[in-house]
RNA sequence: GGGCGACUAGCUCAGUUGGUCAGAGCGUCUCCUUUACACGGAGAAGGUCCUCGGUUCGAGCCCGAGGUCGCCCACCA
C-alpha cells in the first residue's frame, strides 16, 4: 500500500486562470487516483487498538439508475461520513454492491428479451444466461454512477449477492434457520401476482382507493324457519368468489344474529350448505353484519376458517381463471365471472341491491396488480422468536436509530410482525436448498457443507424434485453486513470489520431491510449488525420546475455533468435537518453551484498571493498564531476559523449534517471572503514584510483548515485545490490527498476580539448605509467621524476605513448621524436638518423600546437570581449598551433643538 | 381504526439540551463592471414562529386541547 500511496496525482490540473470553476473536467482522473492508490481500502493490516468505521452501502438496485434518492443517502450523508471519519484516522470501509434485486431486474430483462423473442419460450437455463448476459451490462452503469457521485466505496470488496460464493453463503443461512426451526413449508394464504405469476410478502403490498360496485346477495336459508325470521343477507365487492364460501360469519355480540349462530344457509349458485359462525373479526357496522367467508380467497376470511375449522376450496387459480370448483362460473377469468355471478344472481331474485363503495384495495408494487389471495404451500419464516432480540437491542440502546421518533415505528412493527412469506416463483434469485421426496413426501435439506442430496433421507428413494422457487431478494439482503465479510467463515474482515457503526438509508426501507438485517445479525452472529442507524427522507424535485430544454436534470448523473458532483451534493444536504423529505431545486442547486465557485475563486486568490510572496520552509496547514506581523484582521479571522472548526466538528459528531453545510457555506462566504479577504489586501500593501508574511500565511492556513472542513461533502473541488495549495505550501503530515488528510483540532480563540469585530460589522455597515442614503458614490472618498463609546474600535480603524472605502476618525460629541450599539457615526457630509431629526427621532424609539424590555427582563422577580449567571451577565452588558445609546441620541436631539 | 410527522419571511426550508420576540437560500427593491469571483460586491424591505390554554424569571422550542396538510400501519369484507 505504501508503494501505492506515492502515485502521483492526475496531471490535469485545472487551469487557474478559468474564472468559473469547471468541475466535469477533473472528477473521474481524480477519482480514479483515489481510487489507484488504495485511499479507500483501509489499511491491510489493522494498528494497535485501532477505531473502525464500517457501513455498507444500501445496495442499489442492479438493473436501475441512481435518482436523486440515492445521490442524498450515498453522495450525501454516507460518503459525508465516511470521508470524515478517515480523516479522523480511523480505518474507514465503506463496503459497495448492487443487489439482484429479483422480481425486478427479472422483468426489466423480460422486457429487453421481449423487444427480440418470447422470454417465456427460454428453459430456466437459458433465461438464467440471459439474466448474467444483462448483468454484465447494467452491473458496471451503476458502478459508475456511484463513482460519479464520489462514494468513496472500497473498491477490491465490492459484493454483489449472486456471485457463487455469496449464493453458497445464503444457502448456509437459510439451512441453518431451518434447522434451528425458523423456516416451516405450510399452506397458507398468501398474495399471488396474476401478472408476475409469482407470491409476494405483506411489506409488498400498496393499497389503492377505488370505488367499486359492493353488492348486498340474499342467502337462503338451508332449513325451515320460523316465520317472521329475517333474510340473511351479506355484502360483498367480490360476488365471484361466493362459489368458495364456506361459512357465513357474524359478530357474536350482534343482537340481530346471535340467535341464528349455529344455523345454515345455502351458498347461492353453488347451493352449498353452510353454517353460521360467531367470530370477532366481523364489524357489525359495515354491510348488514353478515360476512361470507370464503377462506381460499381472503386474509380474513382463511384466519376465520382457521379458527373455524372450514374448509379451504380453490376457486381461482394461478392465472385468474375460474377452477371446476367454481361450477357454473368454471372457466371464465375473474372479472368476468363477477359479471355472470350478478347475471345469475339478479337472475334468482337474491340480489338485493347494488351500491358504490369505495375502499382500499391491496396491488403488487412492482406491477400494480391487483392481489389475489390464494392457499398455497410455501416456505415461511417464523418471525416472533427472531424480533425480540431485536427488539431489545433497540430499547436497549445498543442500536440508536435516528431520527428518535422512527423507533417507535420500528417497535410498533417488530411487536406486531407477521411470518414472512420467502418464497417467489421466478427464476432470478438464489435457489431454496430444499427437495421434496416423490415417494414418501418427505422434505430434504442437506447439511450445510454437503452436496445437493441424491436420495431421501427417510425412505432412501432417489426420486427427488428440487423445489423450482427462489428466495425473497430481501432474504438475501438481510445478511449484508455479515455475508459481505465472509461469514460463515470466520474471516480477518469478519472479526474486524464486524459489529459495523452505521447503516444509513431512506425510511421507508426500515421494515424491508433495516428490521431484517438487525434480526439476522443477531441469530447469525449473536450480534448487532450495527450500532447507529440514520434514516433519511425521501427527496422530491418540487419547487420550481428544472429545466427540461437543459435534459434530464432531475437525474443526478445530468446534474453531475452540468455542474459537478460537489454541487449536487452540497444541495441535496445543505438546511435539511435528519430524516425530514426534503426538495431539491434549481435555486438550491445554484447557490451550491455558486458556493462552488467562491471557493474556486478564494483559492485562486490566495494561491496568486503565495506566489507573489512565496513562503519558503513554512507550511499551510501550521497556524501563523505566533507570527509577529499578525494583525487584528488576521487574528480575527485565525480566532473565527478555530471557531468553525470546533462548530463542524460538533455538528458532523451529532449528525446535523443540515447546520454543518450551512455553517460551512456561512463561514465561508461572509466571514472569509466578504471581510477578511479584503481585509487581506489592506495588509498585504503594508509595507512592512512581516505584516505581509503573515497574511499570505493566514490566507494559506484559512484555506488549508476550509479545505479540510468541506471536503467531506465537496471532496473534488477541495481535493483539487489541496494538491495546489500544497504544492506551493507543503503540508506539515505530507498527506498527499486530502482524502486521507487529517480533519483539523481546535485550537484557542481570542473571543474578545471576536466580540470586537461584531461592533466593526454593525458600525461597517452604519457607514455604508449612510454613504449610500447620502448618495455618495462608490468610489468618492468622504470622511466620517465616530464617536461615543468607541472602545471596542479604536484599534480598528483602518480595517472600518478601508472596508467603508471611507476615512475614519474619532471624536466627542460628533453630532451623529446614526447611532449603532453606542457607537456615533456621522459622514462629514452635508445633511438636511429636517430628515436628520426625523431619523434621530425614530432611532430614540427604538433604542428606548430595546431598552424598557432590557430593563424589564432584569427587574422581573427570579431572573436575576434563577437564570445562569453567564445569561444575567449578557443582559446586563446589553442594558448598558442600550442606555448608552439612548443618552447619545437624547443628546443629539437636545443639540437640535 | 391505530400510530407518526409537518404547520416559522412571497417560495423552499434551518433553528442543537427553553435564554438578544428569530435565521439561510431563492425571489423583490436600490446602487456598483473596485485586477479572487457579475456563478460577484454593497445596502434595504419582508415574520401576531397555525389557534387557544398551561408550566416557567423566561417558550418558535416543554405540556394539554383544537385546526389544516401529509405519511405509515391494519383482517374496511
Amino acid at each position: 500500500m505504501a508503494e501505492q500511496r506515492s502515485l502521483t496525482p492526475p496531471a490535469a490540473v485545472l487551469d487557474f486562470s478559468e474564472k468559473n470553476f469547471r468541475p466535469s473536467v477533473v472528477e473521474t482522473e481524480l477519482y480514479d487516483w483515489w481510487e489507484r492508490a488504495g485511499f479507500f481500502t483501509p489499511p491491510a493490516t489493522p494498528s494497535p487498538g485501532e477505531k473502525t468505521f464500517v457501513m455498507m452501502l444500501p445496495l442499489p438496485n442492479v438493473t436501475g439508475d441512481l435518482h436523486m434518492g440515492h445521490a442524498l443517502g450515498f453522495g450525501g450523508y454516507e460518503d459525508l461520513m465516511a470521508r470524515w471519519h478517515r480523516m479522523r484516522g480511523e480505518a474507514t470501509l465503506y463496503l459497495p454492491g448492487s443487489d439482484h434485486a429479483g422480481i425486478i431486474a427479472q422483468l426489466v430483462v423480460e422486457r429487453e428479451l421481449a423487444k427480440r423473442a418470447d422470454p417465456k419460450a427460454l428453459t430456466r437455463e437459458q433465461f438464467l444466461a440471459e439474466m448474467w448476459k444483462w448483468m454484465k451490462f447494467y452491473q458496471p452503469r451503476i458502478y459508475q454512477q456511484l463513482r460519479m457521485l464520489g462514494c468513496s466505496l472500497d473498491w477490491t470488496r465490492v459484493h454483489f449477492p449472486m456471485d457463487p460464493d455469496m449464493q453458497q453463503r445464503v444457502r448456509v443461512h437459510f439451512i441453518r434457520l431451518y434447522r434451528h426451526g425458523h423456516l416451516y413449508r405450510a399452506d397458507r394464504i398468501v398474495h399471488w401476482c396474476l401478472t408476475c405469476q409469482t407470491t409476494y410478502s405483506d411489506l409488498e403490498t400498496l393499497h389503492q382507493t377505488r370505488t367499486d360496485q359492493l353488492s348486498y346477495v340474499r342467502y337462503p336459508w338451508a332449513d325451515p324457519m320460523p316465520k317472521g325470521t329475517p333474510d340473511l343477507v351479506i355484502a360483498t365487492t367480490r360476488p365471484e368468489t361466493i362459489v368458495a364460501d364456506t361459512a357465513i360469519a357474524v359478530h357474536p355480540d350482534d343482537e340481530r344474529w346471535r340467535p341464528f349462530i349455529g344455523k345454515a344457509v345455502l351458498v347461492p349458485l353453488v347451493e352449498r350448505r353452510v353454517e353460521i359462525v360467531g367470530d370477532e373479526a366481523v364489524d357489525p357496522a359495515f354491510g348488514t353484519g353478515a360476512l361470507k367467508v370464503t377462506p381460499g380467497h381472503d386474509q380474513t376470511d382463511f384466519e376465520i376458517g382457521q379458527r373455524h375449522g372450514l374448509a379451504v376450496i380453490t376457486a381461482i387459480d394461478k392465472k385468474g381463471t375460474m377452477t371446476p370448483a367454481a361450477g357454473i362460473l368454471a372457466g371464465a377469468h375473474r372479472d368476468a365471472a363477477r359479471a355472470k355471478a350478478i347475471e345469475v344472481l339478479r337472475q334468482k331474485g337474491l340480489l338485493v341491491k347494488q351500491e358504490p363503495i369505495t375502499h382500499a384495495v391491496a396491488i403488487h408494487d412492482r406491477c400494480d396488480t391487483v392481489d389475489e389471495p390464494l392457499v398455497l404451500k410455501q416456505w415461511w419464516m417464523r418471525m416472533k422468536p427472531l424480533a425480540k432480540p431485536a427488539i431489545d437491542a433497540v430499547r436497549e440502546g445498543r442500536i440508536q436509530i435516528i431520527p428518535k421518533y422512527q423507533e417507535k415505528i420500528y417497535f410498533e412493527w417488530m411487536e406486531n410482525i407477521r411470518d414472512w412469506s420467502i418464497a417467489r416463483q421466478i427464476y432470478w434469485g438464489h435457489s431454496i436448498p430444499a427437495w421434496y421426496c416423490q415417494d414418501c413426501d418427505e422434505i430434504v435439506v442437506p447439511e450445510e457443507d454437503a452436496p445437493d442430496p441424491t436420495s431421501c433421507t427417510k425412505c432412501r428413494s432417489t426420486d427427488l424434485k428440487r423445489d423450482p422457487d427462489v428466495l425473497d431478494t430481501w432474504f438475501s439482503s438481510a445478511l449484508w453486513p455479515h455475508v459481505t465479510l465472509g461469514w460463515p467463515e470466520q474471516t480477518k474482515d469478519l472479526q474486524r470489520f464486524y459489529p459495523g457503526a452505521l447503516l444509513e438509508t431512506g425510511y421507508d426501507i426500515l421494515f424491508f431491510w433495516v428490521a431484517r438485517m438487525i434480526m439476522m445479525g443477531i441469530e447469525n452472529m449473536g450480534d448487532i449488525p450495527f450500532r447507529t442507524v440514520y434514516l433519511h427522507g425521501l427527496v422530491t424535485t418540487g419547487g420550481k420546475k428544472m429545466s427540461k430544454s437543459k435534459g434530464n436534470v432531475e437525474s443526478p448523473v445530468g446534474v453531475i455533468q452540468e455542474q459537478g458532483a460537489d454541487s449536487l451534493r452540497f444541495a441535496l444536504v445543505n438546511g435539511v435537518s435528519a430524516g425530514a423529505d426534503s426538495q431539491i431545486s434549481d435555486a438550491k442547486l445554484q447557490n451550491a453551484r455558486e458556493f462552488a465557485n467562491k471557493l474556486w475563486n478564494i483559492g485562486r486568490y490566495v494561491l496568486r498571493t503565495i506566489e507573489a510572496h512565496p513562503q519558503p520552509g513554512r507550511s499551510a496547514d501550521r497556524s501563523p498564531e505566533n507570527d509577529a506581523g499578525l494583525g487584528p484582521a488576521e487574528r480575527w479571522i485565525l480566532s473565527r476559523t478555530e471557531a468553525t472548526v470546533s462548530e463542524l466538528t460538533r455538528l458532523i459528531e451529532s449528525y446535523h449534517f443540515g447546520e454543518y453545510a450551512a455553517a460551512l457555506q456561512q463561514f465561508v462566504w461572509t466571514e472569509f471572503a466578504d471581510v477578511y479577504l479584503e481585509l487581506s489586501k489592506q495588509s498585504l500593501r503594508d509595507p512592512s514584510p512581516e505584516r505581509v508574511s503573515a497574511a499570505t500565511r493566514t490566507l494559506a492556513y484559512v484555506l488549508d483548515r476550509v479545505l479540510r472542513l468541506a471536503h467531506p461533502i465537496m471532496p473534488f473541488i477541495t481535493d483539487t485545490l489541496a494538491l495546489q495549495l500544497w504544492r506551493q505550501l507543503p503540508n506539515s503530515d505530507r498527506s498527499p490527498s486530502l482524502v486521507i488528510g487529517v480533519w483539523p483540532e481546535p485550537k484557542q480563540r481570542e473571543e474578545p476580539l471576536e466580540d470586537r469585530f461584531a461592533v466593526l460589522v454593525d458600525v461597517v455597515r452604519a457607514i455604508r448605509n449612510l454613504r449610500q442614503s447620502s448618495g455618495i458614490r462608490p468610489g468618492e472618498k468622504v470622511k466620517a467621524m465616530l464617536g461615543g463609546d468607541t472602545r471596542a474600535i479604536s484599534e480598528l480603524a483602518d480595517a472600518i476605513a478601508h472596508l467603508t472605502q471611507t476615512e475614519v476618525s474619532f471624536g466627542a460629541g460628533v453630532g451623529p448621524e446614526t447611532v449603532v450599539r453606542a457607537v456615533e457615526v456621522r459622514l462629514v457630509a452635508e445633511h438636511d436638518a429636517a430628515e436628520h431629526r426625523v431619523r434621530m427621532e425614530r432611532e430614540l424609539a427604538e433604542a428606548r423600546g430595546q431598552l424598557g424590555r432590557s430593563r424589564e427582563l432584569l427587574a422581573k422577580p427570579g431572573f436575576a437570581e434563577k437564570a445562569p449567571p453567564s445569561v444575567v451577565a449578557s443582559e446586563r452588558a446589553r442594558l448598558t449598551e442600550r442606555e448608552e445609546r439612548v443618552r447619545l441620541l437624547e443628546a443629539e436631539l437636545k443639540r437640535l433643538n
